[in-house]
DNA sequence: TATTTTTTCGAGACCGTTCCCGGGAACGGT
DNA sequence: ACCGTTCCCGGGAACGGTCTCGAAAAAATA
């Protein structure tokens, strides 16, 4: 068996030319006899030759590849934007390294340190709830290696951002709630050490201010994405003296799985309780009633950050970029207009 | 700025030493002076040197990294497999290169060469369902890199395969609806190259022989995985003059979107007609009536095919070896017994 | 003290490419 | 017949590590 890897010194000794011939007609220059190059790239093709990506990149100094480091790709929302990255990195003709932190703080540093042992040329960042320090990222951005945060972004790092408009969209979702009828709404909130959580969180709290309702610590709840504990908040507030006749949160999953919970329990949905979720899931239509949710648009999140890093990696002098995303409130039927008052 | 990346020759020039033992201190050998070793540790802290990957593996002739083909990390299915094939590497202390083939045939095969050309020591791969030709993987495996497919295996080359026993579990399903009192039944199949798809309709097809049911054509749906016709097969399904009292899909998105356009016509579920999914998703849980379906045991599946594949990397002689993942059958309201017969 | 063993380190080849540089052949113009 | 171009091609250094081999220094033994 031919169990050893083709080199492109094989095929020159083959041919009885040089490596440099033989490099030259692969990597597809000029200065090189059609025939020559012709039958190059017919023993290259027989023998299955596959260049050696290490080798490449080691001597150019560039892998013309992007790491990606992102909580889960379970999660939909980061699988879509990954989705968005790879379709503009695919048209730039860049190469995508994803990496899973999970969640966890030294698992993303662990894929940082790996992607940047590969040499990527650039990096996009979502950092994982767990992470509420930076100082992994400095040095590397330091370096001259091109980073963009998005979504869950790194504020005390001067990379370029790529966000949505948080305060405002949780301002918009919780002033419609108000607006149809709803005065005790709650609010599942996600880690306060994360840009995105606190800027939500600020947005329903000035909504409430400006409406004149009250602000009632018992409606906030500081849950962690993903936490499992959906039956115990959702027990939490069915008790509350003053059950709140309106859920806010931090994602559709917590808020089906709840709003399920409450309809177990015999709640009526939306005259009961209302829900408003985020992400806007496509489970959100077919859930009963169809819930109204933020549309998080994961895909041109992903798409902007890869344009902005791919630019920058073109050119590295540019200065980092911020740029937000619009969100849309999208309004169904969990959040109908209220019966009684 | 020190722009530049340090290497293990600016180590050694900076404390007056060889790149040697620099690189013995780095890679923690034993036949070093601690005191020297100290020095190079603390300098290579200091300097936030970062090892070269491209240079240890182009030298070391392996990467330590396991390339992964998936559809697209979208479907959960596949992001929970992904994560079981991370777990067991994780713990191996092997590197996982995650790449989409977003159901193209081409894509595929991209992905296929690019991980080949960075000499990834392993494949795991789960072909897309365009791909009906499987001559890319042939010249790839009998050049000695192991490979394993999982659940979407590649008949025709003689690698590991992960899959479940699609057929049993189908006929299974098929069986269930059948004793619950359902008659015709309709059946949502995937694109017949795929060998899970073949065997599931056998099983659909074997469970209706053995209970004397007769075979109509038009009761089966010739669909693809992600094609957004969901709601014309309903449509069709709803117009025939002997409508479908039962419908069991090739998966959950299907099988829920359908029961979602019935239950708008005014069917009701599951008197009217019942439904069965495949891959029970988690939104199965929370849609009215819940979904009966197949649990697929992906997160196994992508571990198990870890398993095989870093077992095979490290015993290079290891035969081929086939694991099949018992699925297993969820009932729920959707599929709960006919009131009218 | 002489010899052997052990410890610690340096020189340099090598992994598979790219690319700079220089050289020979062919060719056209004078 | 000579010279300047143009066209092809080969030699060899470099990329950043690892690793083998041997040598010098230190320690142990005789």
């Amino acid at each position: 068996m031919d169990k050893k890897t083709v080199t492109i010194k094989d095929i020159a000794r083959m041919l009885g030319i040089s490596k440099s011939t033989v490099s030259r007609a692969l990597s597809g220059r000029s200065d090189i006899h059609p025939e020559t190059k012709q039958k190059i790239m017919a023993l290259a093709n027989d023998l299955h030759y596959e260049p050696n990506a290490l080798a490449i990149n080691l001597k150019q100094q560039k892998t013309n590849t992007i790491g990606v480091i992102v909580p889960e790709t379970v999660n939909r929302f980061f699988a879509r934007a990954v989705g968005g990255i790879q379709k503009v990195s695919d048209m730039a003709g860049v190469n995508v390294m994803i990496c899973q932190s999970n969640e966890s703080y030294i698992s993303e540093k662990n894929n940082l340190h790996s992607l940047v042992s590969s040499r990527v040329d650039g990096l996009i960042v979502s950092i994982s709830s767990e992470t509420d320090r930076t100082d992994h990222f400095k040095p590397i951005f330091e370096r001259g290696i091109p980073i963009v945060f998005f979504d869950r972004i790194c504020e005390d790092v001067h990379a370029s951002q790529v966000y949505t408009d948080n305060y405002e969209i949780a301002f918009e979702g919780t002033e419609h709630l108000i607006t149809r009828g709803y005065r005790r709404i709650a609010f599942v909130a996600g880690p306060q050490h994360l840009f995105n959580s606190r800027n939500r969180l600020l947005g329903y709290l000035d909504a409430l201010k400006k409406h004149n309702l009250p602000v009632k610590e018992s409606y906030i709840i500081h849950s962690h994405y993903g936490s499992g504990k959906v039956e115990e908040y959702t027990r939490y507030l069915m008790q509350l003296p003053q059950r709140p006749d309106a859920v806010f949160a931090i994602n559709d999953y917590a808020a089906i799985e709840m709003m399920h919970i409450m309809k177990k329990n015999g709640l009526k949905i939306p005259e009961d309780v209302a829900f408003l979720g985020f992400n806007n899931e496509d489970m959100c239509r077919f859930v009963e009633p169809p819930l109204s949710s933020i549309d998080h648009p994961a895909h041109d999140m992903g798409a902007a950050a890869a344009e902005i890093l791919i630019n920058q990696m073109r050119h590295p002098d540019l200065k980092p970029e911020s740029r937000i995303i619009k969100s849309r409130l999208v309004v169904r039927e969990s959040s109908g207009a209220r019966l009684v008052l």
